[in-house]
DNA sequence: CTAGTTGTACGAAATAAATCGTAGGTAAAA
DNA sequence: TTTTACCTACGATTTATTTCGTACAACTAG
């Protein structure tokens, strides 16, 4: 029924505000800039564009709200600004992973990776290496977790 | 003289409109369908309520707005309706996991898993289901795999 | 019957997200 | 220097989502 899940927070001394919930578009922009690094707003609208029709000052507005909201940092040196990610990818999709598990399968994380294992193609080569984790995880989880006196699975 | 004449009221089987996607307020509404099969307004918002605080003609609302979007149906036999899910709850969270994995993980199911594995606690026992798992999906191919059509992982 | 309770319908406000147009500045080309 | 191209700022619109108030019908207790 229940799953406890725990995340690792951040340091216990450091008032940083809960990193805001990027939006699906901003997402998409979060992907460009952490797969090609510190971008112009040209760059990341051409890479958009090869998914999707997106205006440029859409894509600028875009990268102006996240820079509000912190999600992204932005060089202004020169004319033309250079934005880069402010949120480091496995944190983010670690956050949104959990809200989503949250959301979608009621808090069950095995659930998921149930489902994203049994419903699709996945490839030899690719079970193959989540055996791998698994197998690493077992090793640094010798018995029940000392712990919590959760663990009801 | 004949006259053909074609009613085609809501017919549940026509065109196969793919579902639309589910809000998250929606979905937790789902949710409480898929649990408890059906059930009126007022247990629906009771549910919620549980968690967050949510008015009666909120939910009221947003299920008549899922009964347009069909995914809910109800009975209004009696003068307290009764809903209950249109949508199946695995063809859903597949769904709503492809566009998840797709806009969080740039379409890398194997990252999700990884990170849905790695970052959180999992329990002995659900290592050994998942191995079971994965067991039964090699059983299932034997072979090199073809690649479906999607999945670019 | 009358009052109070519970129910549905529905308009509309409050938010949130995404999109784009236009203005005005800077730089490079002609 | 004039023109053209490119850049940022930002207001405004559109669309989606969530929330709730109000009206009124039906049922229930007294």
């Amino acid at each position: 029924m229940y799953e406890v899940v725990r995340i690792k927070k951040s340091t216990p001394v450091m008032s940083k505000v809960p990193l805001p919930k990027p939006t699906e578009s901003e997402l998409e922009i979060l992907q460009v800039l952490w797969q090609h690094g510190p971008c112009t707003v040209r760059f990341v609208n051409d890479e958009l564009s090869q998914k999707r029709e997106v205006g440029y000052t859409t894509t600028l507005k875009l990268l102006q709200l996240m820079l509000d909201k912190g999600l992204v940092l932005r060089d202004d040196d020169s004319r033309t600004h250079v934005y880069r990610a402010a949120v480091r990818q496995e944190e983010t999709q670690g956050m949104l992973l959990d809200r989503f598990v949250e959301a979608a399968f009621g808090g069950s994380a095995m659930k998921l990776v149930m489902q994203a294992l049994g419903n699709r193609r996945t490839s030899k080569e690719e079970l193959r290496q989540i055996r791998t984790l698994l197998n690493e995880i077992e090793q640094d989880k010798p018995e029940t977790e000392k712990g919590g006196p959760d663990e009801l699975a």
